[in-house]
DNA sequence: GCGGAATAGTTGAAAGTTCTATCATGTTGG
DNA sequence: CCAACATGATAGAACTTTCAACTATTCCGC
């Protein structure tokens, strides 16, 4: 490769701090959802499933919904599965098909936890950013966006 | 809880942004970096490493410069320690310390490496952006960084 | 200098994720 | 219609991460 072009540092700066932001952001509302015995990988579930019509989800769409393999999905609702919070149901339409169904105890287990939640993530993020800078994050990452779901 | 202050629509956006972004960029960089034979954690490790003096960090520096634990820090090192990329030295001033140290073969790797995992974050987030919002990332972020930071 | 607390690091088992194979059903072109 | 290919989902093995316990050393107050 012909000498490559580094990152500014500015650029390394920006890259660095999503990087390091990420990381220690999930790890402290892993933190706070862990008093209410969730991950966060759950309590990602549960929002998709909460927000459908039904509160239920076909087990590809909602894969596809939480960016994740079919097959980490399935083993995710299998542990969920075991610890009450969703069952799966045979899809009629399609043979093939299953659905993700958040039980009563998973409905009322997102209500409980959704304010802690909220607020946590307004705590480390949200209420730490000015309008503008919502704004702004939100026009910066759309087109990121857009160019990695397009590489599929 | 009293009635939660829900996220606003502009709040969701960014917050939800700021997730899928990582997940896609993440999986994305994995796969450019397979092609090498290593994982992202990997190759961070030896970009901390390669940046110190004698190319060799204490394990607990290590592992704060990455924000992980000890303990996965110590498996991860084993595993790079197995693939030849790193060795571990026992520290002369105290003798409960111990150096991760980058190997010639971890050296030779990194410098093959690096210019295709910059063009890689190039392509993926760093040329996407302009260099006002680059510059607005950091200066968002940065204060997210020291409040999670303060936590600990 | 001695006993207790703190620090550095590792280990092994359990939990979670990834990778690959497999099964069943659906769809399509001849 | 039916063979071949595509899709939806799961299972198990291999790998990675987490969690709790443990060893060894250093620091601190008396």
């Amino acid at each position: 490769m012909s000498t490559p072009r580094w990152l500014t540092t500015t650029e390394q700066r920006a890259w660095r701090a999503h990087l390091a932001v990420h990381k220690l952001l999930m790890h402290r509302l892993g933190i706070d959802l862990q008093e209410f015995g969730l991950s966060v990988n759950d309590y990602e579930i549960l929002v998709n499933l909460s927000e459908c019509p039904g509160k239920r989800m076909r087990m590809s769409d909602l894969a596809d919904a939480t960016i994740q393999s079919r097959s980490r999905l399935s083993h995710q609702i299998s542990r969920m599965e075991a610890a009450g919070l969703v069952t799966r149901e045979d899809c009629p339409d399609d043979r093939r098909g299953t659905f993700a169904v958040l039980t009563e105890e998973g409905w009322a287990t997102m209500q409980r936890v959704a304010p802690y939640h909220v607020a946590s993530v307004r705590d480390h993020f949200v209420d730490l950013l000015t309008d503008d800078q919502l704004e702004a994050l939100e026009q910066a990452y759309n087109p990121i966006l857009e160019h990695l779901k397009s590489l599929r």
